[in-house]
DNA sequence: CATGAATGAGCCTTCATTCAT
DNA sequence: TATGAATGAAGGCTCATTCAT
């Protein structure tokens, strides 16, 4: 009994998390699509369940689409790291950054908050931001390869931000289409762009 | 009698322009503030007029915020063929944007639209788009510097586009923000670092 | 034309002070027989206004509701001080407190609030209470019976709460299906009851 | 094996009391401290059940409440008649019914329900009401005392109303804050009151 | 039988837009 | 023509109730 109750537990436990991801994903979709505007009950209907549900694991669409914009950056900032780390030197490693960035920027645009200050953040979230986690990255790949002689001088935190503002879900967007929406071609482009503007 | 008539109406004409342009300066004030959500009667009250008054020019809040932000891009506009206009050589054409763009981003942030597809723009406008004039311009001044040799080779168009992302507002915002909100330094930052990207 | 203007505003304002009378009547009419689950929408329904108009003023429900509840209190107290100063020995002027309060609480029962600390009324409406005003009116009149003799002695406060008692809406109203509804017999047998008291 | 399904069974029966007796406990509790706006989750979690246990034995929220509040009331029922039945003469017995309802009063205040017409209790319940038998238990000992001499003449169905305006769970709770909470003290006044009348 | 996740009608509240004055 | 009160559709959120496990 004890055995077929934890069966029970685990199996509702199964469909509850199943929810749960339908949810996150109908939203993840949704806000990445048209921002913060799309309606409850429309999440709702993508994921197949009622609004109720999704109250009952987030108090407010605010702390909704905070879950869901931070799983985001999350994710991304994961998928920086790791490509940082995988490449050997400085210009490898900001190639690697700048090609992760531009293929989580096309499916997530709305998500990915790359402002060093999201003012509408929830407080209790803790929020470090992408921003300040890739802005630091950048720096700390720009001043090693400073160190080295492979990039030129300049203020690192500076030179990072400028950096980032090509990271920009915007920028990226609009580069690709410029080489119709083929985003490996414009992460390309900007590789060749920073490697002569930052290069020794 | 018909002379007073006249003069009552022209008076009246110049209180209506009047109010216009008061209703226009409000927006303008709101909107690049805190962005489109800013409620029409606070419009109102700021430009000391009723909501009515509003509505009778501009049939929505949409038309509104779409002819203050045209306005702005206009303004905006101007003001950067105006300064490419003066400077004599490619690479201070680019310094003499960038400058302008600079500080017309820090009070007109939510206004002025450089995405090359505002897909919430009415139709009915027949929005050109700062982001296409600018993005010719920028084009322009770069094939031009190619051919004169003062800037390296590479699309015209890709390279413009990235000189865009570095002039987006946000992006202006970003790097003021590291030299202490000083626009003019985050600009010269800029330029510094687009000389040693672009320049041969 | 200022002569215009100042007819318009005076008649505008007279007819929204119409619609507020008219959305506080509503309110007080269903409040009062229903209690604060009365549903917005059929207040501004009764009062032959959108909901939209009753926000305009109350910036919510529980405002409204204290509103109405507070005009309420006013004009019960108002009435009972009138009464009791219009009486000129003690035991009078009690019978005249009773009596207003008993027809008063005919068509007010849900809005009278005789709880010494009505929990839920908002802070910011410094309330002082219909209770304490009784309380206070009812203390005062039995301390100077006392003094000349036609009340019997015991703690004011404690024989003035006592009295409340009497003239809580639920207890007029328990009194008054006893006669058939008539508030005056009613109160005329609590009147004999305080008088004569119940024990010889 | 027999015998095992039977003693199974009933273990089971067992258990299915205790749940509903701890529901019963709980929703007693929380609807006697904060009135019928509980949420039956709430109840649900006190009473360490699910909210499917509680409905399988209560169909809706509102039986579930009349049935905490008819076992309030069967149960003070109870007690007020058993003190009425061990005093001897009706001075006596209106003591000790006073005191009871007093005592009841303090844990019990959102249940106990006084109101002749109970307007919202559940047709199919046939609710007598606490309100009728204590009415009629007054009603019944004052006549007696006016049998004998000891209470003054009048019509003993208003005077018992009167007696019982001041065992409303309200009055006792005002009456007993005069008093600093002494419950036994709030009612030794309101003896006093009864016995000796107001005006001399 | 117990559980508690899921449901969704219903409520409060907001705000772009209209229109009587 | 200007006004701003009025409108009411729309959206966020709650919670009594149901039902799959």
């Amino acid at each position: 009994m004890a055995e077929e109750a934890a069966a029970g537990a685990r199996r509702e436990r199964r469909d509850v998390q199943r929810n749960m991801e339908r949810v996150l994903q109908a939203a993840q979709e949704l806000f990445a699509e048209r921002g913060p505007d799309v309606k409850m009950e429309e999440v709702a209907r993508r994921a197949g369940v009622g609004v109720g549900t999704i109250y009952r694991r987030f108090p407010s669409k605010d702390l909704l689409f905070a879950a869901v914009s931070e799983a985001a950056c999350q994710d991304t900032r994961h998928c920086l790291f790791q490509a940082a780390d995988h490449a050997h030197d400085p210009l490898e490693k900001l190639r690697a950054i700048i090609l992760v960035q531009y293929r989580q920027s096309v499916r997530q645009a709305a998500l990915i908050d790359l402002r060093p200050d999201p003012a509408d953040a929830p407080a209790d979230l803790d929020h470090p931001g992408l921003y300040a986690s890739l802005h630091d990255l950048l720096a700390h790949v720009i001043a090693s390869g400073q160190r080295q002689g492979s990039i030129r001088s300049g203020d690192p935190l500076m030179l990072a931000a400028i950096c980032l503002a090509l990271l920009s879900p915007h920028t990226v967007q609009n580069l690709s289409r410029l080489v119709d929406d083929d985003v490996d071609a414009a992460a390309d482009h900007v590789i060749r762009f920073l490697s002569a503007g930052l290069a020794v």
